[in-house]
DNA sequence: AGCACGCCGACT
DNA sequence: GTCGGCGTGCTC
């Protein structure tokens, strides 16, 4: 017997056949773990199919089986060469990342002393070298990846090699067990008689071990006979020993049994009984239960676009769904954006849920994290909710899979390979599967809703917010009664009663011309709506939310008084200013998609104005604005900066919920689904921030973000507002997130992208140069430039344009310069086909298919 | 990921 | 002449 093996070498996509040793015969399935001899040394693999016979003359053993069990099932083998395909990513990179952290091995070398005499001498030796041979001289033997972990950030293999050259180190391949194990737990069990205890109580020993015996004995009659080993030691005193010398005596049996690893066991969670739906809700969820059905019988069934506004009661569809989707015996994957920005959607799945839940999230302990996936595996939970690595949970048969937020960016993996979209890979599952998927979101990505409206998905739409159940109105509002909060600002008619429950507008958003505001001698970062606003919340006890949208590096070049920004004429696409990098400390201008380049020019082009500058504001700066103008607000920030510790997030929130605080400055992970129900006014304080990120997408992510934001506001009967304001009041993004305008949105962007030739309407892939060295950087970026020319020329890709070597704009990442070259057509990724250009540009190359953004 | 193989330049 | 640089290709 043959087995057909994926080693898990990052750079791999070959499979192997090996034979199978006797003693394996039948043990091994596909989606098995194995040890394997690959060249000289042992490395892990994944099983993908058996084999009768193989065209190899010679094979070598499979060496062992990690797990009884598969760690992958045949459907996520098949989506792992999917996504290989599709991902251009080496299929050993993709099957490792659907195993749990811990599980998965790398072949590694270990480095050790070696006797007898060196080469050349100590003195002879680099500082480095002497640094390297004093570590293991300390330690003793070590791992490759220990010494990467001592050296941050070094290259430390040349040295090494080196040392062993010389005769001062020797190395030798070594495979790491697995990290993470199975808990067990040791139980006792008293197993004599009264008479046989009787008999044997003067053989217990003397003194005190004696004395500890004897407590234990007297215990486990307590306990009925039975308990923990720890228990046992923690009455007694006593330890294994003490229990060993009983089990000799045949008074006790010891026995080990497993435990799950449960972060959720201390949770209490109160079931709930699903509310009544509103008739948007009801007709939706008809759909979703229809193609649940479907999917029963293995029909294909085409993925559902939840379009909803924020706070239309999504997450009761979704819960709905889970619950059709448990009653046929199947399970379901909830994917959501990050666990610790939406603990209200999570806390739903518990309650509704009770013991069926797997939590997934970022502060589980590799054990935790591994025995979720176990009992997973087991089918002993039938919900997993957590980010997008949940999707690769090994589910028997998954019938359900929800993507709440599917706008979300940390739905792309973008730090190792495979470059991947939860939603794209989500997509091929729930094919593969013949399962439902549910992609929801109150701002569906512009490229899904083409997609949706070109093949034919349902489509669902929730356009009306759902203030709450009848019940919970009354409730909130004699809770708010009384409270200072209530007196004004509170119009019962804006309720617009519909059957059980009732529906609340959008807020009304006021967008202000921050160019005015200059002209009329207003250079403070509030406008003079937004300070009026401000001081009225303040002034009722109302709350108030302030975005500012302060990613990365967002200083940009535009005009003050006319809101112009200067655009590159070949790409279209925001101008960003940089010192010169020929050294000659300009300021220049550069396009970061095609590397077009200008000076900045002194006036604006289009008014002449000479307020024609770069502009950079942040959180840090608006919150000393803030208390600067108005001294006895109680304000909270909450960004990036602030959330470094564990606890941050509930803390801040907490806090803000408790009206501990009046203002809460925000970036972006305002947007997010939170529920905050005194917040009347939301004040965005530069909406234009994203517009100006050189990306085809900014105007999107705008679009985006604005309705997000805006949708925290008035979410409660005290109402709500949100004040918006912009140098550009005119642009699409921000004049229809002001509108509450998908489909005006949606319809403009669409145009806008088949004009300059972006996606939907062309697939792009995306190739990042990365070195530490700028000069070389560049170079590889044009060495890989001149290969695809010579590719697309060759393969005769004539609908493939190359755009750029540009200097990305995050021009420096960890310390390391990044440039990208752009392929553009309906199937760049056809070009390097049966080419690897890992190979050829001296520096690492990521290629991203279908990236998410260009910065 | 290693490591052998192989083809060029800087030393004995 | 050889030692060693790292580009290329292979590992069942």
């Amino acid at each position: 017997m043959y087995v057909q093996v994926a080693v898990n070498l990052p750079l791999t996509s070959g499979v192997f056949d090996y034979h199978l040793p006797s003693e394996l015969e039948g043990q091994v399935q596909p989606g098995c773990l194995v040890v394997v001899p690959f060249s000289h040394q042992t490395v892990q693999g994944i099983v993908l199919r058996l084999k009768e016979s193989t065209s190899l003359l010679e094979t070598r053993p499979v060496e062992a089986l990690l797990d009884p069990q598969p760690v992958l099932t045949k459907t996520q083998i098949a989506l792992a060469q999917v996504l290989a395909e599709e991902t251009l990513a080496p299929l050993a990179s993709c099957l490792d990342n659907m195993l749990p952290p811990g599980l998965s091995q790398h072949a590694d070398s270990e480095y050790s002393l070696r006797s007898g005499k060196p080469l050349k001498e100590e003195i002879e030796l680099s500082p480095f070298q002497r640094k390297l041979l004093a570590l293991i001289r300390e330690r003793g033997a070590l791992r490759g990846r220990q010494i990467a972990a001592a050296f941050p950030r070094r290259e430390w293999k040349p040295a090494a090699q080196s040392l062993v050259r010389w005769g001062w180190l020797q190395s030798r391949p070594v495979l790491p067990p697995p990290s993470v194990r199975p808990r067990l737990t040791r139980t006792v069990q008293l197993s004599a008689s009264p008479e046989m205890l009787e008999a044997n109580w003067g053989k217990l020993g003397r003194g005190e071990a004696g004395v500890r015996r004897q407590a234990m004995i007297r215990f486990l009659q307590n306990e009925g006979g039975t308990a923990d080993a720890a228990w046992v030691y923690a009455a007694s005193g006593g330890n294994l020993a003490d229990l060993k010398h009983l089990q000799k005596l045949g008074l006790v049996v010891l026995s080990e049994g497993e435990v799950w690893r449960d972060p959720l066991e201390s949770i209490e969670s109160t079931p709930q009984t699903p509310p009544h739906l509103t008739s948007d809700q009801e007709s939706a969820w008809q759909q979703i239960k229809t193609g649940i059905q479907l999917a029963i019988q293995r029909q294909p069934i085409s993925p559902f676009l939840l379009h909803g506004v924020t706070g239309s009661g999504k997450t009761e569809l979704y819960l709905r769904a889970v619950e059709e989707t448990l009653r046929a015996g199947r399970q379901a994957i909830v994917l959501v954006p990050e666990i610790a920005l939406t603990p209200q959607t999570v806390r739903r799945f518990l309650a509704r849920f009770p013991g069926q839940v797997g939590l997934i999230h970022s502060r589980l302990s590799p054990g935790e994290r591994y025995d979720t996936w176990r009992r997973a595996r087991q089918g002993l939970l039938s919900v997993i909710v957590g980010p997008r690595s949940a999707l690769f949970t090994p589910l028997p048969d998954p019938g359900l899979i929800v993507v709440d937020e599917c706008h979300d960016d940390s739905y792309y993996q973008s730090e190792n390979p495979p470059y991947y979209h939860a939603v794209s890979a989500a997509i091929i599952y729930a094919r593969l599967a013949s399962a439902v998927l549910v992609l929801g979101s109150a701002t569906p990505p512009v490229h899904l809703t083409f997609r949706a409206e070109r093949e034919g998905w349902h489509i669902l739409k929730l356009p009306l917010r759902i203030l709450a159940h009848r019940q919970a109105v009354e409730n909130q509002l004699q809770r708010l009664a009384g409270h200072p909060a209530t007196q004004q600002g509170y119009n019962p008619t804006q309720i617009n009663q519909n059957g059980d429950s009732a529906a609340l507008p959008l807020p009304p958003v006021q967008i202000v011309d921050m160019r005015h505001e200059l002209k009329m001698g207003n250079r403070s970062i509030f406008s003079r709506a937004l300070h009026n606003a401000l001081t009225q919340t303040l002034e009722r006890r109302q709350q108030a939310i302030l975005f500012l949208n302060r990613r990365g590096r967002a200083t940009f070049v535009f005009c003050r008084e006319c809101g112009y920004a200067l655009r590159c004429p070949r790409c279209d696409l925001p101008l960003t200013l940089h010192t010169d990098p020929r050294g000659n400390l300009e300021e220049i201008l550069i396009c970061h998609t095609c590397n077009y380049q200008r000076k900045p020019p002194r006036k604006c082009p289009e008014c002449s104005s000479p307020h024609f500058r770069m502009y950079g504001l942040g959180t840090e700066k608006l919150e000393s604005e803030l208390l600067a103008q108005f001294p006895s607000a109680r304000v909270l920030r909450w960004d990036a900066d602030t959330t470094r510790h564990k606890g941050a997030h509930d803390l801040i929130l907490s806090h803000f919920v408790r009206h501990q605080a009046d203002i809460l400055i925000g970036t972006q992970m305002l947007a997010k689904g939170l529920d905050l129900p005194l917040v009347t006014l939301v004040g965005v304080i530069l909406a234009d921030v994203g517009l100006n990120f050189p990306d085809f997408r900014a105007s999107e992510r705008t679009f985006q973000l604005l309705t997000q934001v805006a949708g925290r506001a008035g979410r409660s009967p005290l109402g709500g507002e949100v004040i918006l304001q912009t140098f550009q009041p005119d642009h699409p993004a921000i004049r229809y997130a002001a509108q509450h305008d998908y489909e005006g949105f949606y319809r403009q962007e669409l145009a806008a992208r088949q004009r300059i030739g972006y996606p939907p309407f062309s697939r792009l892939l995306r190739l990042t140069v990365f070195h530490a060295d700028a000069q070389v950087a560049a170079d590889s970026a044009l060495l890989v430039t001149q290969q695809l020319q010579r590719w697309i020329e060759l393969g005769e890709h004539h609908a493939t344009e190359i755009i750029g070597p540009a200097p990305c704009f995050f021009s420096r990442q960890r310390g390391q310069y990044r440039w990208q070259v752009i392929l553009r057509g309906p199937e760049p990724a056809e070009v390097l086909k049966g080419h690897s250009p890992e190979t050829l540009a001296g520096a690492t190359l990521h290629i991203e298919v279908d990236p998410p953004n260009l910065l």
